[in-house]
DNA sequence: TAGATTGTTAATCGATTAACAATC
DNA sequence: TAGATTGTTAATCGATTAACAATC
């Protein structure tokens, strides 16, 4: 009945951490909705996935549920909250304010699950000194200072290949633990920051091979 | 020899499909820098994976290499463009010009690949008629005909939740087969026509997985 | 209680890796 | 030829799914 203690030792699935993050704003919406117990069938069909899979995903955690009833909708979302750190606010930088840091600023869906952008890293003179809802923009040489006084724990990196790097280095000496990189670079960071890469141009280069597939068989 | 035969029946591992991606990238890489051939164990250690796995995901589509040598690098470069369907020029239309459809529109990774946006779609009135880089900003009662006229395949999804489904709906109408989609929604697409969701939190949900983890264990 | 659904074990499936004959 | 590296088979590993006793 208890949550299993989370210093065991078994390795959780990559995969299993998403689909965790998938179920809970499923549950977010399904308690907005006013329901109040879901089972894992029913969570399972709304993302073609198996049940077994679903209660396989949670039991990595605990026991949530209750036989015959399946899980209670607000209990659950709450648990799987606390399991991804999303009961909690985040502190994030944002380095970049071209094109891409500039539509990540404003992007609601990070905010909305507690990631707070504090600051938004730039050294192009005419947006240093500026302020945009809140977020001032700042100089990669105050970076670290505003790291550190903030207690930043996450950065996001939106900035051109070429300085990718460099500005991964500085995040690192500055205490960054955790790092959504959008640049289309392979970055380097010692083994205790978490690293993430988004490659906006894979996606649509394996959509182009199904297409091209297509065409050809 | 001869590349097989591209109407076999073997299902190609999604993951494989998006390493040739990454490995396409880097005979690019290669290539500029003068280098004539490359062996699978020389490509796998830079990505840290299993040369076995480099030579596999190559052999589900022909015989590129040669035994005691490696692999040539623009040789199989263009293969791979080819297999991924890289080796001509895509005609996409972007849906939704808000922050995140202006910066993907800017985006140089994809034009580099050839998909060429050739319409922005938005129903805001300022900016209808506009024109951003040779790119015409249309409303969405012209886009279909404008599709249609430049037969135009793949479509980049970056509207609000809301109006997700309705445009996708249209798109579909209108012939689109692929989408890429960056609207936070569960859309529903006929089964031949191609769907990828880009999903810009759950990327730092797992990151502050770890982080929340880190501190907890 | 009878019906429903969990948590978990065992079976299945698929992807990764090791090993090696083929061959440049 | 000797050395290197491929393409492929067999072994391993891990993730998904089926099945079911436990239990609300």
């Amino acid at each position: 009945m208890a949550p299993r203690p989370s210093y065991r030792l078994t390795r959780i699935p990559e995969m299993t951490i998403r689909r965790l993050s998938v179920y809970t704003r499923c549950l977010l919406q399904l308690e907005e909705d006013g329901v109040k117990t879901v089972s894992s069938q029913e969570l399972a069909d709304r993302f073609n996935l198996n049940s077994a899979q679903v209660r396989k995903d949670l039991a990595y955690f605990g026991e949530f549920g209750v036989r015959g009833i399946g899980y209670y909708v607000s209990g659950l979302k709450a648990e799987l909250q606390k399991i991804l750190g999303l009961d909690r606010e985040w502190t994030v930088v944002l380095v970049g304010f071209g094109n891409l840091g500039s539509a990540l600023s404003r992007y609601k869906g990070f905010a909305r699950q507690g990631f707070r952008i504090v600051a938004v890293v730039d050294d192009d003179p005419a947006k240093v000194g500026r302020e945009i809802d809140h977020m001032p923009v700042i100089a990669s040489r105050d970076m670290a200072r505003e790291i550190k006084a903030r207690g930043a724990q996450i950065a996001i990196v939106a900035v051109p290949a070429e300085s990718a790097q460099t500005v991964t280095d500085q995040l690192v000496a500055a205490g960054i633990k955790a790092i959504l990189n959008f640049a289309p670079a392979r970055l380097k960071v010692p083994r205790d920051v978490r690293l993430k890469n988004v490659d906006l141009s894979i996606e649509l280069e394996t959509l182009s091979f199904y297409l091209a597939k297509g065409s050809r068989s």
